[in-house]
DNA sequence: TGGTATCGATACCTGAGGTAGCGTAACTGC
DNA sequence: GCAGTTACGCTACCTCAGGTATCGATACCA
């Protein structure tokens, strides 16, 4: 991600693509084997690199598997003639997201770590959450910590449900969950 | 817990008032470090007992932190002249239990540490949640798969605040959060 | 062809969960 | 007071996973 937007290439071995490669194969273990079985030995081999070569680009664990999260979920499609059209999409997005084989894990996975490592906290919150934040404040024409506080409702909300069941959450139910949303708002 | 409801105290060492003092350790030590730092040794050092009888009385630290949050909420106070003041009195009630010293990052560390452990998820799911989920059901006259939405979404919500910003939800906000359950009901 | 930078492989360090064995302290019953 | 019983403390150890250091090999650019 970062060198992919150098205007030239600098001299040395190339390295196109791997970012990619690693992704998937990050994507692929988590779900085979749940985030915390997920090692990174395991993600390297799955994605024919060296495990040093993921270190050379990611400085964690968590950092490698928030990129990939970063890289999975892609810019939110905030339209819709009404809020409510909006708002149910975006619902209906993140949860479709959160539903990907894989996906979920690794999300409630590094949420998990998130927990007691303030810097990841940092990233996750920086790179992950705040640009959807944004988006939202002026989509919603809402102030930020009331978005937050919506945004804690549905992410928790489908966190919980993944984390407790090991299973996403049915469409009956997130259709529960946005309209709750709407009638709040 | 198991060995003080015994009729007749079997032969051997003592061992009454060691789990409330282990309990009390883990809470302080999580509260202090966090769940990820807050080692079996630094708890068993805490509690000024040996690792090894931390691991004869709890088979995992999944376990015994379960078994600590379980002490340390005791039984949900379900009263209230309507079904509003219910909710809203144990809405308030588990909110204020998160915000307790090192509740809240315990509740999110064995949260996040059952999210790949299947066997101390169904311990957290049976001895944490099933209580209080029958006890809400009988209470409200709602269905179970009804009143799981709303567990899902009030404890989701707590912990998704408390794992992204490190501190527990405030009163105002969790008073959103209730007129929104409230309203969905 | 040479310079440059990454890649792969191996070996290693650290920390934490969890276990084994053994001597010892404390309680119950005789 | 003395045996029997049981849990405790201590030490040492195992396994696994995140993360690092080193170095030769490889592939690109000029």
């Amino acid at each position: 991600m970062t060198r992919s937007t150098m205007p030239a290439r600098p001299p040395g071995r190339p390295r196109s693509g791997v970012d990619a490669v690693v992704f998937a194969a990050t994507l692929a273990t988590v779900h085979e084997l749940g985030y915390a079985h997920a090692t990174v030995d395991r993600i390297a081999a799955a994605a024919g690199v060296a495990k040093t070569t993921i270190y050379r680009r990611w400085p964690s664990k968590g950092d490698l598997v928030t990129a990939c999260l970063v890289d999975a979920f892609g810019p939110a499609p905030l339209t819709g003639q009404t809020t409510a059209d909006l708002l149910t999409g975006a619902i209906r997005w993140i949860a479709g997201k959160i539903a990907e084989p894989g996906v979920g894990a690794a999300f409630a996975g590094v949420f998990t770590d998130a927990v007691n490592d303030p810097a990841l906290r940092a990233t996750l919150a920086g790179r992950l959450q705040q640009p959807y934040l944004v988006a939202l404040c002026e989509a919603l024409h809402e102030p930020p910590e009331r978005v937050l506080f919506f945004v804690d409702v549905v992410v928790g909300t489908l966190l919980h449900r993944m984390g407790m069941t090991g299973e996403p959450m049915t469409a009956a139910d997130v259709d529960a969950l946005i309209g709750m949303v709407l009638r709040a708002l």
